[in-house]
DNA sequence: TTTT
DNA sequence: TTTT
């Protein structure tokens, strides 16, 4: 009975940080930038807005391979927010988007042709579950 | 490389068609209203749009049982564009919003109690898979 | 160059907080919660997540008026992190939803018969611009 | 109290078609390709969707000045079917995806970069109205 | 702190 | 054909 959805365009901010648990399941940390410009006494400001996204699994192992800094990706998730003690035992509060799926976007630059060829198979979902009968959609 | 998707918020216009295939695959289409206000010549327009939902399997299961007529859904999907051909053998194309999840909105009325109880039930996604394991997310 | 937008359904948790700034501007302050059922170790977990959200001028004046403890709401809007310091001179994250609109869902409670009737009035954006031109869209 | 919000991301099949009204209004037309891939019988299959989009004034005009055949663009707007007459006087449905704003996605050519360095202000909204006030937000 |  |  509820929607908790994100999207996100933007701009990598440093290669992907990648962990494996030790039942080898991987998780990925990415700061994805977003910017927006306005206009404020006549003088274009532009905001720029950083996002923690965390991946699992797959889509983590994906983003290993092939997100790097300075990347354009397309993120689907939902906000989470974590809570957890600082160093004096206080309570603290950081919100993360859990990504669901991620898209690499824009064109591959020319040192990039081996991982761009392989580009296609990027586009990955967390739930995946390939439609495999013979129906018509 | 690329994103579909769809978001409605609405209300159902008639009750869910749902046919069955031979192989036991439910198949679910749903008529969906959306309105959008605004002002023309000093005079507010109310314009409605109807949108067809197609549902598949556990999905168009669901719809079957909680969906009805009035109700108020949100759903999730991506657009398609299917072409067929008319009775004088002409190429013609509708497009439809192949649903990937649904949800039932708002409080239920009051002759409706038995099914509103059910109704936790009512949010799924085509493609769900539970996460089972005892992982910190 | 870059997106960053947030879609939520979810639940009010306590009546708006809304104040007004010397210049007659309305900030309107509203907790919404979002649920997620999942199972582990074949036991139905529901998590619930508690956003923020932040709502600005005409929009905080709407959802003073309208929204209550208990609505169901859809919201639009961005991530927005601000930066504060704690009592100890710490640097604090705070993540926001920066409303851009919002609607109220579902159908209106007995008791609530006289908002109600006004509350087509309560979908709003914004940045509306009302469409007044005599064009054909 | 509705939602229709379509989200794209994909790629032009060919330079965008602008006319101008009479009062000077732009129109602009664009055929926008998503694709998506999935497994039947083993077999990797790719299904192209092709997104027929309206944009209208000054979305319009920044579309005829950046977006070409090839481009990859980000669209956010609402669906809306027309109906028309055939030939034979038969009722016919078209549904459009009429743009509220759009984004030029990924890295520029190098034979573009007079227009990429425009491309900043290549994201615009129909609805825009800048924020202007010295408030802190 | 909401809702089902 | 829905809803407000």
């Amino acid at each position: 009975m509820s929607v908790n959805k994100v999207i996100l365009v933007g701009n990598v901010g440093a290669d992907p940080e990648v962990k494996y648990l030790d039942n080898g399941v991987a998780v990925c940390n990415i700061r994805l930038a977003t910017s927006e410009s306005y206009t404020r006494n006549d003088e274009k400001v532009t905001q720029t807005e950083w996002h923690s996204i965390v991946m699992w699994r797959k889509l983590a192992e994906i983003a290993e391979k092939y997100v790097k800094k300075g990347s354009q990706l397309y993120v689907e998730g939902r906000l989470r927010t974590r809570t957890w003690e600082d160093q004096d035992g206080k309570k603290r509060y950081t919100t993360e988007i859990f990504a669901d799926n991620f898209q690499m976007l824009g064109r591959r630059s020319e040192n990039d042709t081996v991982e761009s060829e392989a580009k296609p198979q990027a586009a990955v979902t967390n739930t995946a579950e390939e439609e495999t009968d013979d129906l018509p959609f």
